[in-house]
DNA sequence: GAGGCTAGTGACAGCCACTGACAGTTGACA
DNA sequence: TGTCAACTGTCAGTGGCTGTCACTAGCCTC
C-alpha cells in the first residue's frame, strides 16, 4: 500500500468487488453481466479480468478469506486434541474472529447476503462445494500429519474430515434458508448440529 | 420407439452421447467443442442443443441413471431398517444391478472412464458435487418420511444422509485415483470405508 | 396416394464470458 | 525531466448457448 500506483490498484479492485457483490445480490448473479460491473466502476471489461480471473472469482473473494482463516485455525490447534475436537474448536474459533477480517474489504452484512446468494445460485453453489472439497483435502493432510499417518494409505483422515464437513454443510444450508441471518446464529447452529450428529447416527429415532 | 421418426431421434441422441463421451475421455472435456461433437455425428450445433441442454448435460447422462437407480433402491428398503442400514444396503444393491442399466446406452467401460474424467475436470467435478447434494436432499426426504419426522424442523435426516454421502464421496475419490478401475473395486471399497468410519470418528488413532 | 400437417433440422444472427495482441497513458525513479 | 515499466483501453476473435425462420421429411387423413 505504499505507492500511489498501488493505492489506485487497491481502490479499483475494492470498487469492482463491492460493486459486483452489490449487483449480484440485488439483481442476481446470472442477470449481472461483467460489462455492467465494469461500467459501474468506470473501467473497461478487460480491466475487470485483470483483477479477477472470472466472474465467479469475484463472488468467492470473501469466502476465500474465511477458508484460509479456518485452515489457519486448524493448524494452530494443540496436537493432544483428538481430530474431531480440533476441527470443532477450529470452526467455532473461526466464527468468533472472522468478522474483522471480512470488514476490511466489504461490510459483513453484504457478505452474508452474498453467502445466501451463493447457496441459491446453482452454478455458484456447485463452485462452492468444489472449494469446500479442496479445503477438506488440505485439512485432511493437516490432520494426517497431526496424527502421524499417511493420508494416501490410511483413509481415516479424509473420512473424519469429510464427515465433519458434511455436518458443516447441513448447518450452512439450514442457516441460509432460515430467518436469523447473523454470524451468531450460524455459530449456535453449528454447535447444536455437532451435538446432534452422534445420536442421529446411532440412536433409535422412533423410541422417544 | 414406434415410428421411424422416433427411432431416428433415438439414434441421433445415442450417437451424440457416445461420440461426446468418447471425445471427452480422449482429448479432454475442455478441449472438446460442441461444434466438434456435432460434426462427428454430422448434425448442426443447433441440433446438439436440442438433445442436450448443455455441453455439461451430456457428460452427466449416465450419472443421472445411476442416481435415479440409487434413489429407487432407497425407496424400496423395508421400513424396519435403521436409516444407516437402509442407506448402506441401497448403495451396495445399486452397485450390483447398475451395469445392465448403463449398458443400454453406453459400454460400462466407457462410463467408468467418463467417471474418472468427471473427477479430474474441475468444472465437472463441481457439477457432480451439486448433483450429489440434490440427490441427498431427496434421500433425506425419503428417510424423514420413513422415520415419520419433518425434515424442516428435525435436522437428523439431513445429517445422517450428509454424513453417509461424505463417506461415499471419499470412496469415489480414492477409487478414481486408484489402480483397480472396476465396479467390483468400488463396491468393496464402499463396504470397507463404511466399516472404518465409526472407529475413525471415536477411536484413538495413536493407540495401536 | 395426394394432400396437408407438424416434428425435426439447418442456417443465421446475436449475447455473454473470456483471451490475446497492441497501442496509449500514467505513475516511479534516476 | 526523461525513460522505463506498470497499468489500461481498444479491438478482434473463440466458444457456449439461444431465438428465429424457413425448409424438409415422416406422419396421417381422406
Amino acid at each position: 500500500m505504499e505507492t500511489l500506483r498501488e493505492r489506485k490498484k487497491q481502490r479499483t479492485r475494492d470498487a469492482l468487488l463491492r460493486s459486483a457483490l452489490e449487483l449480484f445480490v440485488t439483481r442476481g448473479y446470472e442477470h449481472t453481466t461483467v460489462d455492467e460491473i465494469a461500467e459501474s466502476v468506470d473501467v473497461s471489461q478487460r480491466t475487470f479480468f485483470r483483477y479477477f480471473a472470472s466472474k465467479e472469482d469475484v463472488a468467492f473473494f470473501v469466502p476465500r478469506l474465511t477458508e484460509a482463516h479456518y485452515i489457519e485455525a486448524v493448524r494452530r490447534r494443540p496436537p493432544e486434541e483428538t481430530p474431531l475436537e480440533a476441527l470443532r474448536r477450529s470452526v467455532m474459533d473461526s466464527w468468533d474472529t472472522i468478522e474483522e477480517a471480512i470488514e476490511r474489504y466489504v461490510p459483513v452484512e453484504l457478505f452474508l447476503r452474498t453467502y445466501k446468494m451463493i447457496e441459491a445460485t446453482p452454478v455458484l453453489f456447485a463452485a462452492h462445494l468444489r472449494r469446500q472439497a479442496e479445503t477438506e483435502e488440505e485439512i485432511a493432510r493437516i490432520v494426517a500429519e497431526r496424527e502421524g499417518v499417511d493420508p494416501d494409505t490410511d483413509p481415516r483422515p479424509r473420512l473424519v474430515v469429510a464427515v465433519f464437513g458434511a455436518v458443516i454443510r447441513v448447518t450452512e444450508r439450514n442457516w441460509s434458508v432460515g430467518e436469523d441471518f447473523s454470524v451468531t446464529a450460524i455459530r449456535e447452529l453449528t454447535a447444536s448440529y455437532l451435538d446432534q450428529v452422534g445420536p442421529a447416527l446411532t440412536g433409535n429415532w422412533r423410541a422417544g
